[in-house]
DNA sequence: CTTGTCGAATTGTTCAACGATCCTTACGTT
DNA sequence: AACGTAAGGATCGTTGAACAATTCGACAAG
């Protein structure tokens, strides 16, 4: 563990701005995004606030805004580990999905919107071609957040930004990330397709196929130990 | 013998479901709610941990939460004010139901649910009666808390608890909450009705003109000062 | 093998302190 | 009189230490 604190301390630069807190909790979020934190993983409170520089009640308030965002899980008096969704979890989150991405493919796409999708996929094609699949999934969540960008809401937005951060936890455990990125970055573009034709109905059915398809080989590759 | 254990696993959550920043939370909630902390009002650190007999750290992590859940707005340097949203959030506020109770209504409804419309929905015309809007309100609350949550989705659930919640910020402010929420009694029994006779086309387009009246009226009630 | 007990380790909470920041008020200059 | 500004007080932001409460593993007893 004490490998951990020397390599967090190079995140100490970072402690400039705003909320320490916040800023902390940025750090935090950004480490487990990353898989440096691997779910199930406890997040021992001296090792960190000593490794970080700040003291424990400090942390601890970052800690709170972690845990509301699902990235954390608070165990009293056990301490904090990194969320590990269940596959009840998983369920969830594609029942949410296609509710938000649903209502999104019914929207008129305006142009500014459209942009973000067609890059997203390009980046998709483009890692794909290199065999780069931690780059084609990032692409992947990209394109899906703009895609529920389509809503026009930010509070929407902000919601599937927590919800791809929660579904990332789950990349995390997968073992075999290629045969579950691959197959989508073609799906994305065929979907992208239907939404500039005008015709929502159809890519309305399309994702819902797309959906279940993705949360079946979710669900069938992920057996998280509890 | 495994079946013991496997049932007293649901109970699990229950546990770990007591922390004292976490009950201020709940206590400060309520008070919000209950309109006894009214929108824009500052909340002092120093009087609020002096009058609950908490620290100040202890508030603060309870001020971290209720800050996540938009119930309170945190200035930096300037302390926590409970939140008190603007023309621009109440229209935000909208597009997230009409996408959460859009989808709710166009799903074949369980028995369950359909029990908690009824009750919400007699609820409101009961209150109605005695002329105790604040009762309708409450009422009209849970009436699409139970629409919602014909998603079946926990997490759904939650969103809506929230934004229902901040809603209830908005009608702190208005001047003449019987003016907003009569109308919508005999709404919410019309719209059951669709929903009862498996017409969901029938009852997403009276939810849509539902809401957009609804906005408007809110809308147009709603002049805050900031 | 199960149960009871002890102790180390960690979290939960409090408290006091100090620097940083914001708001108000009063003052002096133009 | 209008304006910028400097001083003061109030409050927040953060820290460090302290102690109680709880968990967990180890070990002994039955």
């Amino acid at each position: 563990m004490d490998n951990v604190a020397a390599d967090l301390s190079q995140d100490r630069p970072r402690l400039g701005r705003s909320s320490t807190a916040e800023r902390v909790a940025d750090i935090l979020r950004d480490r487990i995004s990353a898989g440096f934190f691997q779910p199930g993983q406890r997040l021992s409170e001296e090792t960190i606030s000593e490794g970080l520089g700040v003291s424990r009640n400090t942390l601890r308030e970052a800690f709170r805004l972690l845990g509301h965002e699902r990235l954390l899980d608070h165990k009293l008096n056990r301490g904090v580990f990194v969320r590990l969704p269940s596959a009840e979890d998983v369920a969830d989150l594609y029942r949410v999905r296609r509710v938000l991405e649903g209502a999104a493919v019914r929207r008129k796409p305006d142009k500014q919107a459209l942009k973000g999708l067609k890059e997203a996929v390009l980046d998709a094609e483009r890692a794909a071609a290199q065999d780069d699949w931690q780059g084609v999934g990032t692409a992947n969540i990209r394109f899906h957040q703009a895609l529920v960008s389509l809503n026009d809401s930010p509070r929407i937005d902000e919601s599937m930004r927590q919800l791809l951060a929660e579904l990332r936890l789950v990349f995390h455990v997968m073992e075999n990330p290629r045969a579950f990125h691959e197959p989508f970055v073609d799906r994305n573009r065929t979907l992208l397709g239907l939404i500039e034709a005008g015709e929502p109905e159809q890519a309305a059915a399309y994702l819902d196929d797309y959906l279940d398809h993705a949360e079946r080989l979710l669900i069938h590759a992920y057996e998280p130990n509890r």
